[in-house]
DNA sequence: CCGCGGGCCTGAGAGC
DNA sequence: TGCTCTCAGGCCCGCG
């Protein structure tokens, strides 16, 4: 589900929340998730304060007061809720599941805030993981990760460098998490719409011989953070599972150009063409062949 | 090393 | 209604 806006509108809606406050009870419910949950989950965590909730590409990550960083995914469906804590174990229908809340509710957070947070994943593709502060910048999933493509370092010397050399697709080396941090496949599809640019076109025709950033390059990365800021403004995409943390829908399904628009008329101005779906590494692409070239 | 396809899970929606 | 099939915002692993 959640690409770099819908995780960043989560960080937002769980930031006062869990910034300042202090674990008071932690369920862990359901703990085989993409991987299982640390051992000692609750203890780690109970007691400790949260000090700053930050996010790095579709990382949430909880620096606490023991040292320890809490690094959470959410994988393809997860999602957090963020409800009045009312002292009870669960909320949910518990004639069928007694004090088990909702189907799916795998972990929850009472927070000294009052606030109770859930995290729920039907496919359980999600994570959550526990380490020292001082190790997540080597660790196996932060260490290779891109650059942050909202930073001021991202520009199109980088991206060009990023896809020099590259037989692939842009379009699969823009869902590369090496090659830039956060985009997923729908904003794929968007920002390559945006910046005039084919799917299929090589990654390296970014670069110039040299290894210098053409003017494709430029638009590109224009269009990456035009997209993504527009989709955090909007709360993110709500296609099925994303919601934001008080449980309303993100807005920025109704601003798509492409993505899941197959026969819809292009919406660039002045363009005729058709949107397309083909499948590129698995994938469904979206894009107007008469404009992205 | 690189790029691709399969697999991990569950649920929604389409088609019969 | 109910079955079967396909597809879904991600990512890891193994193969060639």
């Amino acid at each position: 589900m959640p690409e770099l806006p819908e995780v960043e509108t989560v960080r937002l809606g769980l930031q006062p929340v869990m910034e300042g406050a202090r674990f008071l009870k932690v369920e862990a419910r359901r703990p085989d998730l993409r991987r299982p949950l640390p051992r000692d989950f609750a203890r780690r965590l109970e007691g400790r304060t949260v000090e700053g909730l930050g996010r790095r590409a579709k990382y949430l990550l909880a620096d606490l007061s023991s040292g320890e960083v809490l690094l959470m995914h959410l994988g393809m469906s997860g999602s957090f809720r963020v409800t009045k804590d009312d002292g009870e174990s669960a909320p949910g229908d518990f004639h069928h599941e007694r004090s088990k809340g909702q189907a799916h509710d795998h972990v929850v957070f009472h927070m000294s805030s009052g606030a109770r947070i859930t995290f729920n994943d039907p496919r359980r593709f999600g994570l959550m993981l526990l380490m020292p502060r001082s190790e997540l910048s080597d660790h196996p999933l932060i260490k290779e990760t891109g650059p942050e493509p909202l930073g001021n370092a991202f520009a199109a010397a980088m991206l060009a460098q990023a896809c020099a050399g590259k037989k692939t697709s842009l379009k699969a080396a823009l869902s590369d998490q090496k090659v830039v941090a956060g985009l997923g496949n729908i904003y794929v599809c968007e920002a390559l719409h945006r910046a005039g640019l084919s799917p299929k076109r090589r990654a390296s025709t970014l670069a110039s011989r040299r290894g210098t950033p053409t003017p494709q390059a430029e638009e590109l990365v224009d269009a990456i953070k035009g997209v993504l800021r527009e989709a955090i403004k909007a709360g993110g995409s709500s296609l099925r599972d994303h919601r934001r943390t008080d449980g309303e829908l993100g807005d920025f399904q109704h601003d798509f150009r492409v993505y899941d628009r197959e026969g819809g008329r292009c919406p660039r101005r002045g363009c005729r063409g058709v949107i397309r779906r083909i499948v590129q590494t698995g994938r469904s692409t979206f894009y107007c062949p008469a404009c992205q070239r």
